[in-house]
RNA sequence: GCGCCCGUAGCUCAGCUGGAUAGAGCGACAGCCUCCGGAGCUGUAGGUCAGAGGUUCGAAUCCUCUCGGGCGCACCA
């Protein structure tokens, strides 16, 4: 409601100007940075005044008479150097709000837009950078959803790479295990291929001759038959189980599972080369150092230009495919593009579906995006160009224009963290992760501690509770309280890790979010309990008097109506940032409130609801905001 | 060498397409529970917005350069 709202005033504003100046101008507003300044303010004046040549407090005043403003604006005055501001009729702008929706309403029968995101190798335990991308993933396609558009989303598993190549040699030469050996593990298997990964890289440095088992493994992998590529499915499909989980305990979901394996079963990649070649897009080196493999070249392309070497290798001298070329295929299929589909087979142990060689007779139609979005971090960025200038190749500019790289900066450890997991670190930087070093906090061991702290400051404030409960309730807060650690950063900044900041539960933390939650709620409840009533009608807030809005409970109700223009934003920019942040501000707010403007103990009936009607509208407001965040609400904490 | 990102309070970070007095959290210090839950609130101290130019009525914000730091530019992803 707010965009239109706002829409219209600078319309009707836009009129006024034309008709008392004869100039066309399109006025923007501002949010006036305290509300006795009012609710929203045109600076129209200080942009007129050097085309009408004349003092900008001057032309303010004039369109401050001629403007008549539509019904729900009481007042508009001139301020400061020649700011024209609005102010709104509190009780029925309030009223609004606790009728109306906050977000979406703008049904716009927009194409599917298909988010990849999570991504991880199959081959080791997801760590706390690859939470980041989940976090980040669901919450724009949360995001999406609550403005009404379609979305797909789909979690890429790389089951065919050098990385899963790795883990299947470790098991194969360095542990000789056999296939029904590895399968007997016991969990969590996920950590034992962490500590397994790291030791294959050592290996291969001892003896470089070694290298040639990788390469063996990964022409089985790509081949899909041999014990080798037994292994690997056997190790990607029980890794990845352990991720589904790890994910799930976040309340991150996906819609499709896609296996790389199933682009090169199902030959995807050759009808993409083959289209590469048709459009001499790729050509096969005779010499130099990259003799025997097909490259791309892009010297051409302007954004490649003064790179050293402006060709990438798609096809290896020994025939593989890079992850470059597996990702073109990929991404035109995607778009619809490619002209053929995956087959499909639901997973009824995880309740989604997974690409498949031969798959069932029905299932939803997947792909065919309007628009893609990649949540890939930052690193990949040359990688992801790339792609795009593969789709460009083969002419299709207008996908290439509508596949989105949703990058972000890296997680790295804190200097202090990294010491105290007993990682050597310059002081004062930060130790990127690596998963082939075994350098990394996993998801599962950081998700175990912050629920172990929650249950204990639970049950610290609660005495009598069943274990479920506590168990369901520590989960909720630690849920909250790392998703928004992962969120409420700028993802052009690198996230320093660190233990003490990502365990606390309070400041600025998704459980200081939930707390402000379970207050104003109990807020009702009291109220119930007294015999008083327990809420507030819109119509009965339309009947309070202007002057109850004091403009310290106005400000929370204000914000509460920003909300749905925060979500454009944070969407069409991809700064989730502004949704965490806007949580707080509503939460901060809140808090600062409930202590001076009682609500069970105040007399005055009137002043009680307009009360009570702040506190809802800012539980609304808060509530669909965290939803957007993926962080539950507690019955309490 | 080329490209991307970052530099704001002791620390971690906000600061929207330039606009009204640069804000939070943590830490420090001083307070607040006979009263809707103290995972909270109030107050104090703390800033040449890395530096230098430029554009503008107006710059933390836009442009240029310089200095720091991170990350890319593989027959890994």
């Amino acid at each position: 409601m707010w965009s239109v709202w706002k829409r219209d005033l600078a319309q009707g504003l836009s009129a006024a100007i034309r008709a008392a100046f004869g100039v066309e101008h399109d006025p923007v507003a501002e949010i006036p940075p305290r509300r006795a300044l009012g609710d929203l303010a045109f600076p129209a004046a200080l942009h007129l005044a050097k085309t009408l040549r004349r003092k900008p407090r001057e032309i303010a005043e004039e369109l401050a008479r001629a403007w008549r403003p539509p019904a729900g604006v009481r007042e508009v005055r001139v301020e400061g150097a020649g700011y024209l501001n609005v102010y709104f009729d509190r009780p029925a702008f309030a009223a609004r709000l606790l009728a109306e929706p906050l977000l979406g309403g703008g049904a716009e029968d927009a194409g599917k837009t298909v988010v990849e995101h999570t991504n991880i190798n199959p081959n080791k335990a997801a760590h706390i950078g690859h939470l980041r991308n989940a976090v980040l993933g669901d919450t724009l396609v949360r995001c999406l959803r609550a403005l009404a558009r379609p979305v797909e989303v789909q979690n890429y598993i790389d089951d065919t790479g050098v990385q899963v190549a790795d883990v299947v040699v470790g098991f194969v030469d360095i542990e000789r295990r056999t296939v029904a050996e590895v399968a007997a593990l016991p969990e969590p298997f996920d950590f034992y291929c962490w500590d397994l990964y790291s030791r294959v890289g050592a290996w291969y440095e001892e003896d470089a001759a070694r290298q040639h088992l990788r390469r063996e493994t990964l022409h089985e992998l790509e081949s899909g038959r041999g014990e080798r590529a037994e292994m690997g499915r056997l190790v990607a499909r029980r890794v990845l189980t352990r991720h589904l989980g790890t994910m799930a305990r976040l309340g991150v979901g996906y819609d499709l599972i896609t296996h790389e394996s199933d682009i090169l079963a199902l030959d995807f990649f050759h009808l993409a080369f083959a289209r590469l070649q048709e459009a001499g897009a790729v050509r096969l080196e005779a010499d130099g150092k990259n003799a025997g493999c097909w490259v791309m070249p892009l010297a051409d392309t302007p954004e490649f230009a003064g790179l050293e070497d402006p060709d990438k290798v798609i096809v290896r001298s020994d025939g593989t495919i890079t992850y470059v070329g597996k990702d073109i295929a990929y991404q035109l299929w995607k778009f619809g593009l490619l002209g053929k589909d995956f087959g499909y087979r639901w997973w009824p142990e995880q309740g989604l579906w997974q690409t498949a060689a031969e798959g069932a007779r029905e299932h939803p139609p997947f792909g065919g995006a309007e628009r893609v979005v990649n949540v890939i971090d930052a690193r990949q960025s040359y990688l992801q160009k790339i792609v795009r200038a593969g789709l460009s190749a083969l002419g299709h500019h207008e996908a290439a224009r509508r596949s989105t790289h949703f990058a972000y900066e890296m997680v790295a450890l804190s200097p202090a963290t990294a010491r105290l997991l007993g990682f050597a670190s310059e002081d004062g930087k930060a130790l990127e992760m690596s998963g082939r070093k075994g350098i990394g906090v996993k998801a599962d061991e950081l998700l175990d501690r912050l629920e172990g702290k929650a249950r204990e400051e639970i049950a610290a404030r609660n005495r009598e509770l069943e274990r479920e409960e506590l168990r369901r309730l520590a989960r909720q807060i630690a849920t909250a309280a790392l998703r928004f650690f992962m969120v409420k950063t700028t993802t052009t900044r690198v996230l320093a890790f660190d233990f003490d900041e990502a365990l606390s539960f309070e400041g600025d933390s998704g459980p200081y979010l939930q707390y402000s939650l379970v207050r104003a709620r109990n807020i009702g409840r009291r109220l119930a309990a007294a015999g008083l009533e327990p809420e507030v009608g819109a119509e009965a807030a339309a009947a309070l008097a202007s002057e109850l809005w004091t403009d310290d409970l106005w400000e929370l109700v204000h914000a509460v109506a920003r909300t749905g223009e925060v979500v454009d934003k944070a969407a069409s920019t991809l700064e989730l940032s502004l949704v965490a942040r806007h949580a707080l501000d509503l939460a901060q707010a809140f808090h600062a409130l409930y202590h001076h403007h009682p609500v069970l103990h105040e007399e005055d009936p009137a002043l009680r609801r307009t009360r009570l009607a702040t506190f809802q509208i800012f539980a609304r407001g808060l509530r669909a905001t965290a939803d957007l965040l993926g962080i539950p609400e507690p019955e309490r904490m």
